[in-house]
DNA sequence: AAGACATATTCTTCAATTGGAATATACGAT
DNA sequence: ATCGTATATTCCAATTGAAGAATATGTCTT
């Protein structure tokens, strides 16, 4: 889930995902589409590749890229959750209500957090 | 949306959005929470601040921070047009086939971008 | 008014990321 | 075998991002 983000967190993979989403496209094709140098294009790629965004295909010289469904769907699923937000009923009171009562912990935590360096 | 992300993509943030889900909560909470120290949780919402993700409310000292649902939804909306990669029927030849065909105009390209720099 | 408390900001490293240029690799065509 | 094409990799420079430390700001309590 972090390296999807990461991964998609970058402007121009961002694009590269968008073009693959219509469909499976060789480098040369992302480099002309990009205006990025084929370089630069390749590394974009193989990041997307260690996160899982993306898998190849080798057709001759040429390497066909494609979109792997499951990080995606792996997103889907995680802002799913957040839904709740924008549908209305969400009370925001009861972890107010709760740091009320850890109040008083707090020094000892924050002391034992000092010697954490 | 690419502000979004990029916010999201940070582990710390991640875990602060993750956290504000549940509820808002005042920054001291979070800082116990995380295991961060105060300024760094500071720096962290002021970017997820800029991003739109949370906003905040004070309360005397306190400075509530609750999760704004907009973003969130767009990231919800932008990843469910990626739908149909698991949802079996999707063909990827036609990006392949488009590509055949631009083959010739890929070196005039290439020069443009050239001087591009 | 003074001190404690909660939070934000600034400044300084330090590590990670990105683009650029050059080069390497691999395949296809001649 | 040689050349052209497609792609990946390496090395370097510049930028960006995050943590740490110190400090500033504002509010509450007494």
């Amino acid at each position: 889930m972090m390296e999807t983000l990461r991964a998609l967190a970058e402007p121009n993979r961002f694009q590269i995902v968008e073009l693959l989403r219509k469909g499976s496209r060789p480098v040369g094709d992302l480099v002309d589409r990009l205006g990025l140098r084929q370089p630069q294009v390749s590394k974009h790629l193989r990041v997307l590749s260690d996160a899982g965004l993306v898998e190849v295909r080798v057709d001759a010289q040429r390497r066909i890229y494609t979109l792997r469904p499951a990080p995606l769907q792996e997103l889907q699923e995680w802002v799913e959750r957040y839904r709740q937000l924008w549908e209305g009923n969400f009370q925001r009171l009861d972890a107010l209500l709760g740091q009320m009562k850890t109040q008083e912990k707090k020094r000892g935590r924050r002391k034992r957090q000092g010697d954490h360096r």
